[in-house]
Formats: structure tokens, C-alpha cells, sequence
RNA sequence: GGGUCUGUGGGGUAGCUUGGUCCAUCCUUCGGGGUUCGGGACUCCGAGACGCCAGUUCAAAUCUGGCCAGACCCA
């Protein structure tokens, strides 16, 4: 095994060796689009599901779960969602031989299965707000070339489904799902930036649309989670109603909060290098592999020193390998920097002796630790590397945006770039024709980079509602 | 929707133009033995492939058609 494609280069092929060579999905199944979770990448997705879980429920979110087949009348009960979703959902049709009276959509998202029940479960103020979310899988007939994790027809999805009792409530909502997305991103030390998605481009039924993008090289961008306001564009169609203090029937206002497995190729596509992947300790389905330095004239003693060490670590809750494989130390090494380990615990014949060991972490900073209990400098070790993994993830974000000034300089971006943008559709769709990409939309909270005060309109001039924008390539 | 190209062991490939010398090359991988073990060891033995179906032919990985799967370009 050689290095992996140069990243900056050939991106794609890049990201593809890095998710195979670390064993995270496999490809080979014979469905366009639908990959096979294996043991190691299940786990990473299963610790991700947790920052996730942990994340919404803080801010009281309930669990739930619904159908995962929607009847066609229910569907189809909101005009600009149906239009939206109609040449990407997958159809049942049938039961056995028999036609189905009402086909079935297999969820593209669940708005259409919830809401009917919303309806049913809300009367009065009191029922408000309502705060639940599930993960679950959801389909999409991606008729573009799929990748894992990025672009794939089965997606595991994260979905928070809220109802206010007012306007203000739901925009509240949405800024609250901003900080938890927030902590998530922290979490997978990840740099992004909300943007307001422009009108042309929000979710199908939206009142607007806050998206969460991620620069990925170059001027590729890479969008992980979406926040959207519905205001009563679904409530009406699905008839969500409460009664308010006076006795008046009145619509909710809805919000929903959606992630998928995107956030797991994010972490792979910011922080992998050369090597391979490269995990937070957040989600590293192994936080520490220990490598006992075997030899025939030490005999056990590395090994059984390993083996206690890892009990030790374990009673710790760290998720702890001991790789006791006959490989030699040296292919052990590129082998769990392949698949993102963050520490690796070295410990030699000697240094079993003498009570110390060799933490490398995935970064490459090397410390010798010991004598005297481990638990603790090992704990300290993987927090130092989250620490500099973010550090060293920031300054790439910081060195991601750049200005542009007039359209001919988007067309070769090598960042994503921030345009002064009037708002008006048409001089977006010229910035979108220009870098040949999309305009992501104005940035919620403060710019990546700070740019002063936007001049005129790149496309038209105008000062007026004159706004930074962001332009790049999405994925 | 229109066009171009590709499909060879688990992964990556050579061979295809000009059919035979291919019971298919190399790297990696996998199983077993020996030896070794502080950055991808060595060695011996073994395993594993021409996407599917039909056709042309004395002879097909190679040519033709259909199907399936995938990639790219244009709208």
C-alpha cells in the first residue's frame, strides 16, 4: 500500500482510497448508491449518532420514530415539497401481485409522515412546543454519480421536527439548533459556516433555509446540515392546529433540523491526510491502539504489559485495541493511521520494565509517558490532540475563503469566495454562472474572514441591500 | 434527456488495436510452514479473475449484438 492520492490535487480519487483503506464502508453492493456499513465504520456512525443524540436532547428533544412508507395522498399534500421531491423518491407500488389502491413513497424526509399525526397529537397551546427528532433511514433516487457518505441514495438521516406557537418561537428554534450544531461541530472539530440559502435554492415547502457548509479544498464545498423554517406552509395543508388563550384555532409554525452520515465524510474529507483517515477522539471507534513490541528474546513481558494497560484504560471508558496481530510493529503503525486512530501506544521490552510508554499521536507529536500511572497524561494526550486537530482544522478554514471583487475572478477560484451580493436572483444566478458553482447565500453570525464593509453588487453594482455572500462549489 | 468511454482473482492492473504462443501478467490480499519483530521484513508452499446472455469462428479476455453495472462530457 503507497500513499494515497495527493488530496489538494485529485480530491475525489483522495477521499475514495481514504474511505477504503480504512475499512469504513464497503462498496461492492450491487445498488447504485447503497453501501454496507462494515464493523469499524458502523461504530464510528454509531458514536456519531451519539454527539448527535447527546446534542439534541439537551435542549429537550424527544425521540420518536415513524413509518418509513408515506401514502401517496398524504405526500403529495404540499404543493412545493411534492414538486421538490417528485424525481427522487422511490415508489412501492405493489404488495405481492397485488396493485396497491394508494402507492407508497419510501420517505425521502418525514415531514409528510409526521405531520398527519402532528395534527392528531396537538390541540391547545398546551401541547406546544413540540420538540422530537429521529434517525432513521430515508431514500433518495440520486440519479448523480453517488459516494460514500457524501452522495448516496439510502441515507441515515437525523431529522428534528418542531411546532411553535408562534413565528418568533420557530426562528428561535432555528437559531437554537445553530448552537447545537455548534457543539457538534466542536465535537468533530469541524470549521463551518451557516448561510442563509438563497430563495431559489431552500428546501422544497420552506420559509427559508439555513444550510451548514464546510470548505473542502479549493472552492468545494460541502454542505452537512440544513435548518429550516416552514412557518404555516406545512401546517395549513396538514391542518396542525391549537387553540390559543382566547379560545382561537391558530396554525403552528414548524422548524426542522436535518443531518445525515455527510458529517462522518466531512471529518474524513477535513481531517484525513496523506495517510488515511484521521478521527476526533469523539468518534474514533478505537480513541487508543496499544502496539506491544514483541521479540522472541523479551518474551511477554510487552504484551502482558499492553494487555493491563488496556484493562486499565477501559475501566476508563477509552476504547482501547491491542494489537497483538504477528505483524511487525512498522505495519501496525500505517495500518491504524489508516483508519484514524488518534493515539497509539507504544511499549518495548524495555520500557514494559521500566513502567513507560511511547504515545504517538495521529498528528505525529511523539512523547514518552511514565513511569507512574498512566490513566491520567493518556487522557491528557488524547485532549491535547483534539485541541491541535482543531487548531490545525481552523487554520485551513481561515486560509478557505477569499474576496472577490469582480465576476472574471471567480472563474479559476482556489477558495470559496465571498462576493457582495444586492440579493437580487438574477445577479446570483450570473455569480453561480461565473464560478461555476452555486451561491451558498449570506453567512448567519459573523463572516470566516473579515472583509470590511460590503462594496457594490459584483454583478449589478447596486449598494443597496448590498450583503456578503458566499460563492463556491458544492460537492 | 443527448453523447463518449469502461467492465480481467477480495483491491489495483498487463494483455484487447492485428483472435491462436493466455489452463491469462505483475503488485497487493488471503490460507499454511519457517524465520523475524522500536516504521510497511524475508522465505517456502498454496488459494483466487476474463460482468451476464447470445452470435461469428477450426479457435474469443480479444470481434459483433443485447442486457446489467460503472465513469465522464453536454443540457
Amino acid at each position: 500500500m503507497a500513499e494515497l492520492p495527493d488530496k489538494a490535487e485529485r480530491f475525489i480519487d483522495w477521499y475514495l482510497e481514504a474511505v477504503e483503506v480504512a475499512g469504513l464502508t464497503d462498496k461492492r453492493y450491487p445498488v447504485k448508491g447503497m453501501n454496507v456499513w462494515t464493523p469499524y465504520g458502523f461504530q464510528a456512525r454509531r458514536l456519531l449518532d451519539g454527539v448527535l443524540i447527546r446534542g439534541i436532547e439537551a435542549t429537550g428533544s424527544q425521540a420518536v420514530e415513524f413509518p418509513t412508507l408515506i401514502p401517496r395522498t398524504e405526500f403529495q399534500k404540499e404543493k412545493q415539497h411534492v414538486k421538490g421531491f417528485d424525481e427522487q423518491v422511490y415508489w412501492v407500488t405493489r404488495g405481492g401481485a397485488t396493485e396497491l389502491d394508494v402507492p407508497l413513497v419510501l420517505r425521502p424526509t418525514s415531514e409528510t409522515a409526521m405531520y398527519p399525526i402532528f395534527a392528531i397529537w396537538i390541540r391547545s397551546h398546551r401541547d406546544l412546543p413540540l420538540n422530537v427528532y429521529q434517525i432513521v433511514n430515508v431514500f433518495r433516487y440520486e440519479t448523480k454519480t453517488t459516494r460514500p457518505f457524501l452522495r448516496i441514495r439510502e441515507i441515515h438521516f437525523f431529522e428534528e421536527h418542531t411546532c411553535q406557537l408562534t413565528d418568533d418561537a420557530a426562528a428561535a428554534r432555528c437559531r437554537s439548533n445553530l448552537d447545537t450544531f455548534h457543539d457538534i461541530a466542536e465535537a468533530l472539530a469541524l470549521p463551518y459556516v451557516a448561510s442563509r440559502r438563497p430563495e431559489w435554492d431552500k428546501f422544497p415547502g420552506a420559509f427559508y433555509s439555513i444550510a451548514l457548509d464546510l470548505p473542502v479544498g479549493g472552492a468545494r464545498t460541502l454542505q452537512v446540515g440544513t435548518i429550516h423554517h416552514y412557518r404555516e406552509n406545512f401546517s395549513r395543508p396538514y391542518e396542525i392546529r391549537y387553540e390559543d388563550l382566547s379560545g382561537a384555532l391558530q396554525y403552528v409554525h414548524q422548524t426542522t433540523f436535518g443531518l445525515s452520515e455527510r458529517l462522518l465524510g466531512a471529518t474524513v474529507a477535513v481531517h484525513g491526510d496523506r495517510r488515511g483517515v484521521v478521527f476526533p477522539s469523539s468518534i474514533a471507534p478505537y480513541q487508543v491502539v496499544i502496539v506491544p513490541i514483541v521479540s522472541q528474546n523479551s518474551g511477554p513481558i510487552a504484551l502482558d504489559a499492553a494487555r493491563a494497560l488496556a484493562t486499565r484504560l477501559r475501566a476508563r471508558d477509552l476504547r482501547v485495541h491491542v494489537d497483538d496481530s504477528p505483524d511487525r510493529p512498522g505495519a501496525k503503525y500505517y495500518l491504524w493511521e489508516s483508519r484514524g486512530v488518534p493515539l497509539r501506544i507504544e511499549i518495548g521490552p524495555r520500557e514494559a520494565a521500566a513502567g513507560t510508554v511511547t504515545a504517538v499521536n495521529r498528528l505525529g507529536e511523539k512523547k514518552s509517558l511514565g513511569p507512574g500511572p498512566l490513566e491520567e497524561p493518556i487522557i491528557q494526550a488524547l485532549a491535547d490532540f483534539d485541541t491541535a486537530l482543531s487548531a490545525r482544522a481552523r487554520a485551513t478554514f481561515q486560509q478557505s475563503f477569499s474576496v472577490a471583487h469582480r465576476l472574471e475572478e471567480l472563474a479559476n477560484s482556489t477558495t470559496v469566495r465571498l462576493v457582495a451580493w444586492c440579493g437580487a436572483e438574477a445577479c446570483g444566478h450570473q455569480i453561480e454562472q461565473a464560478i461555476e458553482g452555486a451561491v451558498l447565500g449570506v453567512p448567519e453570525g459573523p463572516l470566516p474572514i473579515d472583509p470590511g464593509p460590503p462594496p457594490g453588487c459584483i454583478a449589478c453594482g447596486k449598494t443597496v441591500d448590498s450583503k456578503w455572500a458566499l460563492a463556491g462549489r458544492p460537492l
